[in-house]
DNA sequence: ACAAAATAGTTGCGGGCGCAATCATTCGAT
DNA sequence: ATCGAATGATTGCGCCCGCAACTATTTTGT
């Protein structure tokens, strides 16, 4: 089979996307220093927010950031350290650890998140049109739907 | 100055660029282990692929990747093990050193390539409209613009 | 022409995180 | 009820890479 090599839309759609992604994020990151957090931190603690509780399981906190168990397990090491959030060992299943949110947690959260959101609109959301945020979200969405069908097949 | 929140399309748009962003990495990385290579290194030869004479400096090399100059002499460890790619010193200016790639490495990338095209169609180009590619082009372009900017002002 | 600044590259150090192995606990099939 | 498989979490190890400090070379300002 012959290659089918990518046309110029398709060229810069893929190039600017890649090339792009890692200076965003590393622009996203060091708007967040002030603050004492890296994406990580801030991540881990906007996951904990949204969830009831702010409490959740060590597996399903490591599954929604996209870290492996022991990728958690090392990054807990800081946040714990920092007091941003405690350890709470599961009374039904002695197998697993809640991570909760302290209220020193929540405070820097909410403390960073107005800024944080300035930065993730200066840098990108305000730059585009209606159209392109539109497009951006049914694209990534159709690559994430692909790679979880894929993944269980 | 209230904080403006996302509304839902811009919402969805971060979420799933964010989200998607690092299992499409991963993904496609993954495609690449069969030939030996991490994405890392298959950039790198991509780029030096192009380069007049297949060379560059280190310094331009290490910018166009995104790494920082002591990130690249680390990346350049394994290329150079594996016989990918060569330094040549400069003869005009001695503090630098080029990057040339041997023909081996032209040679795996060129095995290489076609799978990993095939990858980038089948994870993210084939699944998208036009429409959307297009948006994805225009849309990172305006942010690299931007950031690019914004660093020398 | 020469000192100061800029530029290219390397190195020590440390943090982040994946993989494989390991341990503890729970679930499931018989 | 029990043994094996599955699940949750941690640890040792190693790689990647950024930062700061350093060396070597070139450029620049006077």
């Amino acid at each position: 089979m012959a290659t089918k090599w990518l046309n110029s839309a398709e060229m810069a759609a893929w190039r600017s996307f890649i090339g792009t992604t890692s200076d965003l994020m590393r622009a996203i990151e060091k708007d967040l220093e002030p603050f004492g957090l890296d994406r990580g931190d801030y991540q881990l603690l906007a996951m904990l927010s949204e969830a009831p509780d702010h409490k959740l399981r060590m597996c399903d906190l490591a599954d929604s950031l996209r870290l492996t168990r022991s990728g958690l397990t090392r990054r807990m090491e800081g946040v714990l350290k920092k007091k941003l959030v405690t350890r709470v060992q599961s009374a039904e299943d002695g197998r697993v650890a809640n991570v909760q949110m302290t209220p020193k947690g929540m405070e820097l959260l909410k403390k960073a998140a107005p800024h944080h959101l300035e930065s993730v609109r200066r840098l990108m959301i305000d730059l585009l049109s209606p159209a392109e945020i539109k497009a951006i979200g049914s694209a990534f969405g159709k690559i994430a739907d692909n790679l979880a069908h894929s993944a269980d097949e």
